[in-house]
DNA sequence: GCCCGCAAACTTGCATACAAAATGGCATAC
DNA sequence: GTATGCCATTTTGTATGCAAGTTTGCGGGC
């Protein structure tokens, strides 16, 4: 690029970090689709604002062949839309399209729920049982951020709880659509008293095994963070 | 490629059809995905195989660049598997992630019959019936292609029935990652005429507009699906 | 002042060249 | 005869050049 070679770049890339030795390897567009998803997710790429490829190449130092390949695999998960010819953007949502997302999350999660309530094993109970009680002690000290760290855990675990790698999945990636629209939703420590006493409600159906009561108890408690997130974006 | 430069390439492409006037423009990276796309759905590409960019390339008669912009949008859908420096492969799944995707599809139908009972139009409800109708008269007549197409389409005005685009577009998509791995599931009359009679109770609840029914009568519709299929694969 | 058309600048789409890694075959050592 | 290591071949990964399309802003006309 400047004269100098510098050795396949696959190295060193990686954001910046030092060697990592043990690690699969992966392609720039690989992780050019990390960090851009990851933006994306957590607010530093807002909905709409345009992904410009040589924008992009010149940010990571790359051409924009790894670039435009990231891009065509955030097309293809939803996180952005491309037109011939047009800058790719972050994806946009109606709120219709919102609602749409938010139904389907509510209905995957409630899924996980019923069928974590059936499968999970002792260690994964044991550990949904340690983040909810960290989950507690964190609602005291009343640290949002934190919060929102541990809830994801939360959550994760009982995906993973469900012992279905495609419903996971599914459900991830359902929760990666939604998140850039949805994040300023535990700003109240209300809102966290009550998410919190949702989540013991998820929490004791799931150990009882009971599917139906953890389905609904999810079901319940993603409808209360939609309907959370209605109020602040509505006024 | 061969000394004459063919004007633009996007227009002749799109399978070798005439012209395509009114055509929202489409790269070729979009059609080779959609062709693609519809090899391995449709069984053409048979999981496992090999997806060769320069194969490809040739087969379309286009460089490798769209090509593999094509086959990045491809994995990041799951139809495909991609490893680095290794050539591209039509995805295949273990018994357990073939379960895991039955399971997920039964589920999203399901949802989807659900909300559909409870928002379709009187078109569409209207749609719903008369390729229903159709569906009996094929079974009666005893074709099981056709009775494939049809049935394709009654599922399909089910999920478009949920209006919920974006649970839509997943059970449309979970569909088609199963498609690969159940060709052969309607091979038998005996099936199709039990197929048919599930479709029975779930157009009348739907017509009755009884979500729980509805939602439970293509449950279990599915997981006939699933149980006919495994038993062909079993043996 | 506003609208329309045109052209320059910019951005993406595709092709091609080269680098790097994996695969397969062959020779060699045991 | 088998295993192992090396080299040639093949295939993917990345960079770059050029063509095509879109956007934007300017100038002229009304």
């Amino acid at each position: 690029m400047d004269g100098v070679r510098r050795m396949t770049k696959l190295q060193e890339f990686a954001g910046g970090g030092g060697a990592r030795p043990a690690v699969p390897f992966k392609t720039l567009a690989a992780r050019l689709r990390e960090q851009i998803a990851d933006d994306i997710v957590r607010g530093a790429l807002p909905p709409g604002i345009a992904l410009e490829e040589l924008e992009l190449a010149k940010r990571f130092d790359v051409s924009r062949t790894p670039v435009r390949e990231a891009i065509r695999l955030l097309v293809a998960s939803g996180l952005v839309e491309a037109r011939p010819h047009r800058s790719a953007v972050v994806a946009r949502a109606t709120e219709a399209q919102l609602a749409g997302m938010f139904e389907a999350l509510r209905e995957l999660e409630s899924l996980c729920a019923g069928f974590a309530a059936e499968r999970m094993t002792a260690p994964e109970q044991a550990d949904l049982r340690r983040v909810h009680g960290a989950l507690q002690r964190v609602v005291r000290a009343g640290d949002p951020q934190r919060y929102h760290e541990l809830n994801e855990q939360f959550h994760s675990i009982i995906y993973a709880g469900c012992h279905n790698d495609y419903l996971e999945r599914l459900t991830i990636e359902t929760r990666a659509r939604i998140a850039p629209f949805s994040r300023a939703q535990f700003r109240t420590l209300g809102r966290l008293a009550r998410s919190h006493a949702e989540h013991e409600a998820i929490v004791r159906a799931i150990m009882d095994g009971k599917a139906e009561r953890a389905a609904g108890a999810m079901k319940a408690h993603i409808g209360s963070v939609h309907d959370a997130y209605a109020t602040y974006r509505g006024g």
